[in-house]
DNA sequence: CCTCCTCATGTTACGTGTAACATCACCGGC
DNA sequence: GCCGGTGATGTTACACGTAACATGAGGAGG
């Protein structure tokens, strides 16, 4: 083992001065003398300082540190909502911290714990169930905390969502209104959002007078498992002629099923997605999808977390932000 | 705002003990009187304690965390990555903390830095190219470093890989071996890996007494641009009769196009996709591609980290894991 | 030449959990 | 009843950067 990091003090042995002026250097180096400056500067690189927030955080119990938890790190979907957020707060000269727990809401709770330990000075959160003790230590903590991608029911503090009961209303709507009247939803993994695309499904087809069906799975999403509900829906209601998807995975999924067994797209069968991921624009004919204002969530999220952190009042604290359908083919 | 966070005095002078009694409690219930066990418990739960383990932090200088830092958050190689090295830190006590570059080597040293000033006790890195100041960071920080996916020319301490260059030497002379004389590589951003997979291509072409031929792009890959790829082959060199591609987002895009197009896959086209990804076995027909042992490359990096920071000798610093094809029908 | 101000730097104390050592009550054994 | 021991809890000091206040030198103004 190498000799241990380095210390303000160890640089201002060497140079002569107090552990306090190193510190003022580091933060604002005019505000040494200049012949100072210049002898600091050549023992901290000499030396290789690094430097160490801890002290800081414990005494100002403030990290100048945001984090971020996220259900899945492979999806698309949340990548876009960090860069939203990071987009905003790396201008602000804030740092994130990311964490994702797979989905489990214990997960989320260690996850929690381990950043709030860690003094974090706000929170951006991707789902809106929580366990008791999450609820409880957010609100011990003290923290601005921001829900996104939805506006949850009971929410802890802020909340910068899409409407996606509506958002699914309106385009199986649109399935029902374009002739397919056997439209099916297929779901993976039942998450919050799943479910509300759900309702929004169902309100379309019963308004409609129609029975609605779902075919669904509980594991997570991927094209093979959208390719295996197309197959499913289509063994157990023959009649099937369009597909409200639960994301675009599953979509791409079940227009690879089409493909195989030789379904026409849309016209035997119409395919929505959602998400508006890049993939389906690459498919032919092109998906049609509902589109996610994620990154811009983030944005707003990142904002309404740093209004809170300088003292502002925040007039509104949950945000609804509007969706679309990409100019898609497959309905 | 509300009253500052409980600490372990608040506690304490609830229950009539000092401090150190209440922090043997948290760490080891037995330790202290079941008497006080039990009043301890109840003023923890009633004040809503949470923990803080910057004051250990700061006086160990050890946090008990490792950090991942990873290119991309969306790419599901690196979730994977992410996933082995935590399937092996979680089971020893270890946290972990993700961020992200977006493959540019400033960012990664800004990332480190902020890893580095929370104390972290080892660091997962994915690629192999780094400033100078991350270099003399690390170097001076005393702390084991692994570097994966590939094994780096000149590693900072430890690396787990996959020769890159031999896997894609040996596909391609599978793909000259199987009649597709005229194949292309289809590469998107160049980072290393891409580049290492251009020399195993151009290793086996130039064996065989065939011209390499690249066709790159310099943004970063997608679905929709293995599709103009895959066109820009076509138009450069009509005669392509096979493509290597560097991913399978690019390899997938590459078959969309071939069916827009009407190319029979593998008889007109073969195409090779990397990393051997779930929507590679939902295409008709199957992908092949090189499969890429990311989990495991991931927990073999945590265990070296593990043995490195209990003080054992690790004998094999740098590790190369094989890879294999999977059974796929696009060759 | 004295006063007051400014600029550079120093001094002190602080935040919070924990290692290391100290204390003290109580018990069994002889 | 004394000794050694054990178990529970207390005391002290420490990690390191920084806020707040203190000091002291040098210069300008009267």
């Amino acid at each position: 083992m190498p000799a241990k990091r380095p210390t303000l003090q160890d640089i201002a042995d060497i140079v002569g001065v107090t552990k306090m002026t190193v510190s003022r250097y580091l933060r604002a180096p005019d505000s040494v003398a200049p012949a100072t400056q210049a002898k600091i500067a050549e023992a901290l690189t000499s030396l290789g300082y690094i430097k160490n927030r801890v002290p800081a955080i414990l005494s100002k119990s403030s990290s100048k540190t945001i984090g971020i938890i996220i259900p899945s790190l492979s999806n698309q979907v949340f990548a876009d909502l960090v860069q939203g957020v990071e987009n905003v707060t790396a201008a602000n000269g804030y740092d994130t911290l990311i964490a994702h727990t797979g989905y489990n809401p214990q997960t989320e709770e260690d996850k929690i714990d381990m950043m709030l330990s860690y003094q974090i000075d706000g929170l951006v959160l991707t789902e809106t169930q929580h366990t008791p003790r999450t609820r409880q230590m957010l609100k011990k903590a003290g923290i601005p905390v921001v829900e996104t991608m939805e506006v949850p029911g009971e929410p802890l503090d802020m909340a910068v969502g899409m409407n996606h009961e509506q958002a699914a209303y309106e385009v199986v709507k649109r399935m029902l209104d374009s002739g397919k009247q056997n439209s099916v939803y297929l779901a993976a993994r039942l998450d919050s959002r799943t479910l509300l695309r759900q309702q929004g499904y169902e309100r379309a087809m019963k308004e409609a007078g129609l029975q609605p069906v779902t075919v669904s799975t509980a594991e997570h999403s991927s094209f093979t498992r959208g390719a295996q509900l197309m197959a499913q829906a289509l063994s157990l209601h023959p009649q099937t002629n369009g597909v409200f998807c639960t994301n675009d995975d599953i979509a791409i999924g079940a227009m690879l099923h089409c493909r195989q067994t030789g379904k026409q797209i849309p016209a035997d069968m119409a395919v929505v997605g959602y998400n508006g991921l890049d993939i389906g624009g690459a498919t032919t004919p092109v998906l049609t999808s509902v589109l996610t204002p994620r990154e811009e969530m983030g944005e707003q999220a990142a904002r309404l977390l740093l209004a809170s952190l300088q003292g502002e009042a925040v007039a509104e604290k949950l945000i609804t932000l509007p969706h679309s359908l990409t100019a898609g083919e497959t309905l």
